[in-house]
DNA sequence: ACTACTTAGTGCGATATTGAACTATATGCA
DNA sequence: TGCATATAGTTCAATATCGCACTAAGTAGT
């Protein structure tokens, strides 16, 4: 990396860092009380990449520790928004599935967040996104990579 | 937006945030105890951006809201990193300054993590960059303006 | 079967994040 | 000037995040 490149690659994080935290903060906005972003996505990912994953899988799949997952799971499970089975196969692990009450509070949240996504859909079209999002999958395996090899 | 095109934005924030956590951690990896990414953020922006900015254009700038900006600047003054004077224009506000151990510490944070960002810079040359970041640079643009919308 | 090691999840304490309410100061306007 | 309103920052309480230490259960080598 030449030495005047740095800034480029500084910046690079610096707006990743920034709109992950502007759509964290416009997805809370139409969450009803007592949730947060972590709390949906979770719901998300049961409806749109797979139910009854165990919660080291999923805390993989975010990237948090265990222990965030654990109390993430109990805010859902308080809320009926999910089930938490003892695993069949594991008996230190569990499954966690996702209740009617969980599909439909997800659902009514896509519904209410469809016009932001329209507003950005119409400033960015799908040929900008087909450039960008299969780089920016590249680059968070590779730095995904990077981690484990610690 | 085509429904068919929807699963790529998603994707995208998708990717967005995990890239987020994932530097998150790395960065703080090099951090030493007792300070985060949001502290490390904060000395970085004096030293790269300016330098005696008040709390508040802080909190706007990595768009958190102002009580959690007193609180990291608190723990950066506690630790002598950064020194608080009295604005000298609006006597409700204030000036962060960056002290000589802030301006150290953030050296030595910086090169610590240089061999990771040289690792990322091989795998993805500038001139991917020079393509990506222009582009991630508008797309926050567009979501900072539409949350000042509301 | 026994033992050592690994893995899944939890309890707890320290710190971070945030909204609501508050104080102090500044600004706009009659 | 005087008053209504706006703005900068803090305090406080509720919740989130996460490292460390722990228990329970699975696995591998003998």
């Amino acid at each position: 990396m030449d030495r005047s490149d740095a800034p480029l690659y500084f910046q690079f994080f610096n707006e990743i860092g920034i709109i992950g935290q502007l759509s964290r903060t416009m997805l809370e906005a139409e969450l009803p009380k007592g949730l947060l972003a972590p709390h949906f996505s979770i719901l998300n990912h049961a409806v749109r990449v797979k139910d009854g994953q165990t919660p080291l899988a999923l805390a993989k799949a975010f990237q948090v520790p265990k222990t965030t997952m654990t109390h993430s799971l109990g805010v859902l499970e308080r809320h009926g928004l999910i089930e938490l089975k003892p695993h069949p196969k594991d008996g230190r692990s569990k499954q966690v599935w996702i209740t009617p009450a969980g599909r439909s509070l997800r659902e009514g949240v896509v519904e209410a967040t469809g016009p932001a996504f329209a507003a950005f859909a119409e400033r960015f079209d799908p040929e900008v996104m087909q450039d960008v999002v299969p780089k920016l999958a590249e680059m968070r395996a590779f730095l995904d990579a990077a981690r484990d090899e610690d």
